[in-house]
Formats: structure tokens, C-alpha cells, sequence
DNA sequence: ATGACATTTGGTCGTTTTACCATACGTGCA
DNA sequence: TGCACGTATGGTAAAACGACCAAATGTCAT
């Protein structure tokens, strides 16, 4: 694996860690209907506002959203709305895995 | 977002970690072209091989690949193999973001 | 200007991750 | 049976992460 290769698989891994926490992949879920104010996304997640904008600062600084201020709110989106698609796979990762576990009972 | 719901997110969340690391990613990419054994993943890995036993558990546990022991040796699959269509996505979002950054110097 | 509001930033601290080393395990061959 | 080989597991230390609090910033209305 040369230099480019590793800086490309670095970068990809850096994409995907950025959706791979809970609250993260939740507020790139609920930009996948449009864009949103930070106060409207904090309505439904249980922290500290510190902590949600930290949260989307990760989603930013991987390139996954984008901010836009207006007034004194922020909004956030999606910035590559493919991002999301790639779910249900990731589902069925958890299904296959829940069948195989089912099947122990049998 | 209810107890399922959650329940949900957190099992997405982690299938998306378990990708998350450089060196993971990097074998499920070469598993996309079959199995390979522990050995020969590791041949391109500049890692401790427990250090590699290790990433492939976490890819194990995580639902995204499986082995099978097949005398001295361990193959690993990928389990699911639509796990790795979303890279062109990902590669999107770093492009956009390289795009981005190159616009500053014109 | 002043205050209230929306969001971000800096600091601290407990938790998790990751890498390495040493060691254990299971398999096939001498 | 004993040894070498391929791989996994346990332990540990360093680094990264995530949550909270406190304080700063920028914006609008007064």
C-alpha cells in the first residue's frame, strides 16, 4: 500500500467514523429530510447543547454536512445526500446477524 | 425517539465503527475479493498479528465478516457483501471537501 | 449600549480504543 | 508425544473520544 492509497483509506475511515456514533448518524438522518437549525435537532437529543455542536462539528469537519448561519440560527444539511443511502445495508448487516442469534433458540 | 428506535441507531452506529478504523476498512475492502486467510491480510499490514487478530474480531462481532478455520489456517468473508458499495459515496464527500480547499488558492 | 438568545469554544475528567508484548490455544507433522 | 506454525487472548500504557460545565461569540430587539 503505497503513501495516496493509505491517505485515501485514511480519509475514508475518517467519513465513516464521523456517522459511526449514535447521536452523529441520528442528526445526519434527520438532515436526509432537509435542512435543519442546531435548536431544532437538540429538541430530540438529550445532552448539552456543547455537546450537539460538537457533535456537528465532527459531521462538518468530515465534509458530510455543511453550515450556513442565518440571524442567530444555524442550519445544518446534508452536503452528499448519498451518504444515507448506504443504510440499508447496514441494516442488513444487523438482520443477518439477529437470524443467526435466533437461530440458537431453535 | 423511542427505545427501539434507539436501539436501532446505537446497532447502525456500530456497524459503521467497526469500518471506521483505517486498517479494518482496508481488509474489508480486500475481502471484497474473496476470503483470504489471517495470513495473507497481514502480509500488507505493518501491525503486530494481534493487533490484527484484534481489528478482524471487531469486524466479526460487528456482524461485517466471518470466519472459518479450515486446518492451521483462519479465512475470513465478508458477510454481507453491499457493505463496501457505499465507498464511491464517501469518496464523494472527500472529493467535495478537496474541491473545497482548492478553491481557496484561485 | 444592553440584554436575551442561539450556538460555539475551552477545560476537565472518566471511558474507550488501539498498539504492543507475552502467552495460550489448536492443528498437523516428525 | 512433542514441536512448529497460524491465530487468538489477556494485560498494560498511551492516545483519542465524549460528556458536562463555564465562558465566549455573534445577532437581534430594546
Amino acid at each position: 500500500m503505497n503513501e495516496k492509497e493509505k491517505a485515501l483509506i485514511e480519509a475514508k475511515a475518517n467519513v465513516l467514523k464521523s456517522l459511526a456514533h449514535p447521536t452523529r448518524l441520528w442528526m445526519a438522518e434527520q438532515l436526509a429530510e432537509g435542512e435543519k437549525c442546531v435548536c431544532e435537532l437538540a429538541e430530540n437529543i438529550d445532552a448539552d447543547f456543547s455537546t450537539i455542536s460538537k457533535h456537528l462539528s465532527v459531521l462538518k469537519q468530515a465534509g458530510v454536512v455543511e453550515d450556513e448561519k442565518r440571524g442567530k440560527m444555524v442550519y445544518y444539511k446534508l452536503k452528499v445526500p448519498c451518504i444515507l443511502k448506504y443504510m440499508p445495508c447496514v441494516e442488513a448487516v444487523i438482520r443477518a446477524k439477529m437470524e443467526e442469534q435466533t437461530v440458537l433458540f431453535k
